[in-house]
DNA sequence: TAGATTGTTAATCGATTAACAATC
DNA sequence: TAGATTGTTAATCGATTAACAATC
């Protein structure tokens, strides 16, 4: 990990994939591959890989390839998964039950420590290995656990008040399964976005236009 | 709609924002909008606005911009959201069920018109507008009903068999929730790929190289 | 007509791919 | 040593931005 500077988002983009098929190729115990079988694997070129993984350090050797385990446990720090960042979800809705209940944080980076709905039907109910609790106490939690991130998980007309709170309270990352621009409110915060409709409606484009 | 062909998925990617965004307009009864203003809210630039936009017709008039809601409906075409693909709901999961009930399929091009899964405990339930059926009946159903798309939420290791039946069908459009590479395996499927935890992972980067 | 703003061409920038010398 | 394959530089390609003539 030595050298990631002015990355490109098109780079790390990328690097969950490689983490992906590198930890697959682990766990069949592949000891060692080179960029070019690793490139046909992924469908993408050697010189890419090269490239990608040059971007942070020189994880080959010269004739012979790669450590299939030792770069995957290099990108692993590359992406931080060793990390157990506070986080919580905001919304036990549908959506934010399903993340509560699917996603492996532990293995992300992130330790789910708290979830938040102001519906009192939602509060009190446990999802995944958390229990809603009213969106009242979103403040002396958060002074109490120093939360890192926030995953969103309700309508964008609530998002603004919520973001507030807890841009106020510190939380500087967000996982954003709304429309609202966070980004544009707050520059310095760190925001990934997932806009399910537009992927939806890309598809549907494709659909509509397979034959242009 | 007039020439639209060989687009940049750069290009396409980015219309189901701009559909967003004049929809947004559209409704503040916004009539006109030239390509700076537009440029301005969505943080990108007039130039690139004008470009993208006239991969598919020269839509504004010189002096005076673009009409909002005749450019809204222009993008809603050429989505093709006016469409109703007939879909089905491989895996009725906490994600399966989250989607059945959050997402709006009529304004998105889709009508979701069944549900599968294996597990008993999950058929016969409603989720949504459907109800879940079992995974065995889906022949006699896609065949019924000209099943055009699937939206695949089950796990990596269940995709391959039933991938394989619903292609068989004749379904060539995926929404596709896992990791298992549908492109890799069927060369002429349209497959529009939402990988939850690649996209964890990048915020985990960010933040770890957040002062880098 | 004068002012505004597009459509489109040309210039720039960044990302991907190719090539190859370095080296294990 | 000979063969393989990296790390890295140079060439290519594509996407973004700037500029401006066309025109409403």
């Amino acid at each position: 990990m030595s050298k990631n500077e002015g990355i490109s988002m098109s780079v790390i983009r990328r690097l969950p994939r490689y983490y992906r098929f590198l930890s697959e190729l682990d766990e069949q115990h592949v000891e060692r591959i080179s960029s070019n079988k690793l490139a046909q694997i992924m469908n993408v070129t050697a010189s890419q890989v090269r490239q990608d993984l040059n971007c942070f350090g020189g994880f080959g050797q010269q004739g012979y390839g790669y450590s299939v385990s030792a770069l995957r446990q290099e990108i692993q720090n590359i992406l931080g998964l060793h990390s157990h960042y506070p986080a919580v979800l905001i919304g036990a809705g549908h959506f934010g039950t399903a993340l509560a209940n699917h996603v492996d944080f532990q293995r992300l980076g992130f330790t789910l420590i708290g979830g938040f709905d102001t519906d009192a039907s939602k509060i009190g109910m446990t999802i995944g290995t958390i229990v809603v609790q009213d969106e009242a106490d979103l403040e002396s939690f958060c002074r109490a656990h120093r939360v890192e991130a926030a995953f969103l998980c309700i309508p964008k007309q609530n998002v603004e008040s919520t973001l507030n709170r807890l841009y106020a309270l510190g939380v500087r990352s967000y996982w954003n399964f709304s429309h609202y621009d966070i980004t544009a409110k707050y520059a310095d915060a760190v925001v990934e976005n997932v806009h399910l409709s537009d992927s939806l409606m890309t598809l549907c484009y494709r659909m509509t236009n397979r034959h242009a």
